[in-house]
RNA sequence: GCCGAAGUGGCGGAAUUGGUAGACGCACACGACUCAAAAUCGUGCGGGAGCAAUCCCAUGAGAGUUCGAGUCUCUCCUUCGGCACCA
């Protein structure tokens, strides 16, 4: 009996600590008060039905960790937590069961919130937020009435992803890999008139703010490529025996010459006005067909097509007459949705040309060396080229049959023969420039942000459409716009609007200008807009005039680390930036960017597979607190590799750090009023030094792998003192928590452990007296003797020289050169 | 195709950033305890040769720089992530 209760019962204890640290508060610091702010901050969860799942608790791991070191070493911590409750997730998942997502979330989130706080976390439960409260999302709704007057929130009619199954319109943003992020089925295209936030009056200093940011690269790149910035010239082109011109965008003005005909997007403007009588026809039969293909088709199936327009466009550069083509290669969103054809070299314009015979001129001679390559690329047609001779220079081009995109030199260009690509890109563009035909330009990929949801479940857009006024935003007084509380009739219509348009009580309303008779605006905002600025309401959630109090933020922010998962790099994290960049512009704060540090948290794999329930290999954390403790599991996550990769998880290697664990606790037996060895206190003090080293580069692996080795150290002792266990104990509470408070009750203390000071090492202690120097001869190991760390070079060639084992190196040769490193190696160089 | 990250024992991964490759853990083998097993503790554990001391090979492949390369440079291969008819 009495053995039991020595025994490690880690559910027992994580319990009792967990529920302390709530009630006590012992992780709510005071913001106003706080001196030393430290900002950690978890991706807030979605409360699904299925609970707390493995990929929640790594994330809420790798900030938590970070969270308690940093309470140690005396900042003030602030790691809290609330509910992303609203959105098309939370609804399809209460409109499968059958239940108002209201009442399915009031289950779900109690759940959540009781797993949340059973694992032991250090958040800040007094500052809880839930994006459907109406104290929360009236400032979702401020937010909104903000941008509008700002310009920044603005209605347009455009093509957008519609998906035919959540029956609502989606962000570019929300179509990952063709189909719709959250259901995977394919959108169509609808012409619809939606509510767009303005993020591409942002995407300069999106990219620009990347570069000075601490954030996974990995991360960075996916926003790189989002934005897609390119630069290079608007060209103006004029339409023959017309009034009519059109502009084009081309990221190589150095090939204008070379520019064979035009090609107009189906849905451009211009095409009705221009195309002749013969061709109206064809024309229109082939925009009614390009306009009913779906993005997915256009993806899967790339085989060029077009029509001839009948006209002809003016090439401003050398008053060329070429023809102008309809094709959906070219798409209206992008540029102007036009372009001047370079078949000699642009891939797509040669596979056009091929495909419909047009002419193809070759402007951009190469040099021998890419010549080559080329033609190692290209075996099969390595002796088309065309030689040229130009100042003894070897150049060449290509007689026919290829196309080559590679900078060069021109050719066949008037004046600017003999220039390379690059200096007549500047030269041609100020040409342009100079007789009004063209400008410099910079295009970006990133289009602006629908948020506009034919759903129910999320904040109303706070307008109002009035006769006489207009569209008119609800005024401050009135937020929040609420939500009606609807037991039917709120699932999604499909018809284009919400399904509050069929809410009558809600829709009629009187207009805030005017006062007369007036209809709301139907539809909700998207649910990435609610996750946008959570984290600027943490700091005020109670506040009921600010959306977030200036000092606090300011106190506060930016955020010193935020970690989930990269699968948001161009979603969430893209829209905060978005956001927090409007809310500078605002004058609300003074910076552009909310994190100062990311990571990505990695997956995690089971056995080397990813998870899935369809496999049945899905790692439900209350299964390993039952089997290990949560101490054990989430310590192992951290364990098993460094942050921001994947990571695979295995039930036998889990029992490493349940053994470490256990092994800490059974030390307890040891502690006895003793003096410490001198090798225990270096091995102490050095740990330490490396744990508070690796927690600075977040090396969470090594510092675990560096207490274990301080743990077996112990674990060979027979007695342990106090005061070496003590400070053992709290620096091994960062990964070890509720094991660690419950030792440090046991040594006698009553308050928590989180509430000491981090132990200082002390640096004689941490390095070594003596060191094992390393001798090589010519670079190899050749042997290793002991030796004072502060030996010198004289010395170290004595040790070296006079050692047996090197002697066999040095006999009759010369040392020509001699490499120490101190504290490491010699190097004897001989001959 | 373009951009980014990565490739080290049977496995997850270390390596103070150019200085002893394989820390720590898992798995495995042997030993101690036990009637026995589990647990625990101890020892070993990249490959090859040798009784041994020791020597050779080895960080995806190949070259290079260097006294010295897992680390830097170039070329190539593979895997993963992002973008992709974006002019």
């Amino acid at each position: 009996m009495k053995q039991d209760k020595k025994k490690y019962n880690p559910q027992a204890i994580e319990k009792k600590w967990a529920k302390r640290w709530v009630e006590e508060k012992t992780f709510s610091p005071d913001l106003e008060k706080a001196k030393n702010p430290y900002y950690a901050l978890f991706m807030f969860p979605y409360p699904s039905a299925e609970g707390l799942h493995i990929g929640n608790f790594y994330a809420f791991t790798c900030v938590d960790v970070m969270a308690k070191y940093k309470k140690l070493r005396g900042f003030d911590v602030f790691e809290p937590v609330g509910w992303d409750a609203f959105g098309i997730h939370s609804e399809n998942y209460a409109l499968k069961i059958g239940e108002t997502p209201g009442k399915m979330l009031e289950r779900t989130i109690a759940n959540f919130s009781e797993q949340i706080k059973s694992a032991g976390l250090s958040c800040d439960w007094e500052k809880e937020i839930n994006t459907t409260s109406p104290e929360y999302y009236k400032w979702t709704q401020w937010i909104f009435i903000q941008l509008f007057a700002r310009g920044l929130a603005y209605q347009k009619e455009s093509y957008l992803n519609w998906c035919p199954s959540c029956k609502t319109v989606l962000a570019d943003e929300q179509i990952e890999g063709g189909t719709c992020e959250r259901c995977k089925s394919a959108p169509e295209k609808r012409k619809m008139k939606q509510w767009f936030f303005k993020i591409t009056a942002y995407a300069e200093r999106l990219l620009e703010g990347l570069e000075k940011m601490d954030w996974s690269e990995i991360t960075k790149s996916a926003q790189r490529n989002w934005i897609g910035k390119s630069e290079g010239a608007n060209i103006k082109f004029k339409v023959v025996d017309s009034v009519e011109e059109f502009e084009i965008f081309t990221t190589r003005p150095d090939t204008l010459f070379g520019c064979t005909y035009c090609v107009l997007s189906p849905e451009h403007d211009l095409t009705q006005k221009i195309v002749s009588k013969e061709q109206r026809l064809k024309v229109e039969e082939y925009i009614k067909k390009a306009g009913a293909k779906s993005d997915l088709e256009r993806k899967e199936n790339k085989e060029k097509t077009g029509v001839f327009s009948g006209a002809y466009a003016i090439n401003p550069v050398n008053q060329e007459k070429v023809p102008i083509w309809i094709a959906d290669y070219v798409l209206a969103g992008y540029g102007f949705g036009a372009i001047m054809a370079v078949p000699a070299h642009d891939e797509r314009d040669w596979e056009f040309a091929q495909k419909f015979n047009l002419p193809i001129k070759y402007v951009i001679l190469l040099d021998d060396k890419k010549k080559r390559m080329l033609d190692d690329r290209n075996k099969e047609n390595a002796d088309s080229w065309i030689l040229q001779l130009d100042k003894n220079e070897k150049k060449w081009w290509w007689k026919e049959n290829y196309c080559y995109t590679e900078d060069g030199a021109l050719f066949n260009s008037g004046g600017y023969n003999g220039l390379s690509s690059q200096e007549a890109r500047k030269k041609i563009v100020q040409w342009l420039e100079k007789n009004n035909l063209g400008k410099k330009e910079t295009n970006y990929k990133l289009r602006d942000w629908c948020i506009s949801r034919q759903r129910y479940w999320g904040p109303p857009i706070p307008i109002i459409y009035c006769e006489k006024c207009g569209t008119v935003a609800v005024p401050e007084k009135d937020l929040p716009v609420k939500l009606p509380e609807l037991e039917i009739g709120w699932e999604p219509s499909g018809d284009g609007r919400g399904p509050l348009a069929k809410v009558e009580n809600f829709m009629a309303t009187n207009c805030p200008k005017c006062g007369g008779k007036a209809q709301r605006e139907a539809d909700v905002t998207d649910n990435f807009l609610d996750s946008a600025w959570y984290f600027f309401r943490y700091i005020s959630s109670m506040n009921k005039e600010k959306i977030f109090d200036e000092k606090l933020a300011k106190k506060w922010f930016p955020i010193d680390l935020y970690v989930g998962g990269n699968e948001h790099a161009v979603l969430h994290l893209m829209y905060t930036r978005f956001i927090t960049m409007a809310f500078h512009d605002l004058g609300l704060i003074d910076f552009d960017d909310p994190f100062k540090k990311f990571r990505a948290n990695g997956m995690i794999l089971k056995d080397g597979k990813k998870m899935s329930k369809s496999k049945g290999n899905v790692i439900n954390p209350e299964e390993y607190r039952e089997k290990v403790g949560y101490d054990a599991l989430k310590s192992y996550i951290l364990f098993l590799g460094p942050l921001g990769e994947d990571r695979s998880f295995s039930d036998r290697g889990i029992l490493g750090t349940k053994n470490w664990a256990e092994k800490v606790y059974n030390l307890l037996e040891k502690v006895k009023d003793t003096e410490e060895k001198k090798a225990v206190l270096q091995k102490l003090h050095k740990t330490i030094q490396g744990v508070e080293m690796d927690m600075k580069n977040q090396k969470y692996n090594t510092a675990i792998a560096k207490l274990m080795e301080m743990t077996n150290l112990l674990t060979k002792e027979e007695k342990i003192s106090k005061s070496v266990f003590e400070k053992f104990v709290i620096i091994s509470a960062v990964f070890l928590p509720a094991l660690a408070e419950e030792i440090w009750e046991r040594l006698g203390h009553n308050e928590s452990i989180f509430d000491q000071k981090w132990p200082e090492y002390d640096s004689s202690l941490a390095s070594e007296e003596k060191i094992e120097l390393v001798v090589q001869i010519n670079g190899k190991v050749r042997d290793k003797i002991i030796a004072d760390a502060d030996v010198n070079e004289e010395i170290a060639k004595k040790l070296a020289i006079t050692s047996a084992k090197i002697e066999k190196y040095i006999i009759g040769k010369d040392i020509k050169k001699i490499i120490f490193v101190k504290g490491k190696l010699i190097n004897l160089v001989v001959k």
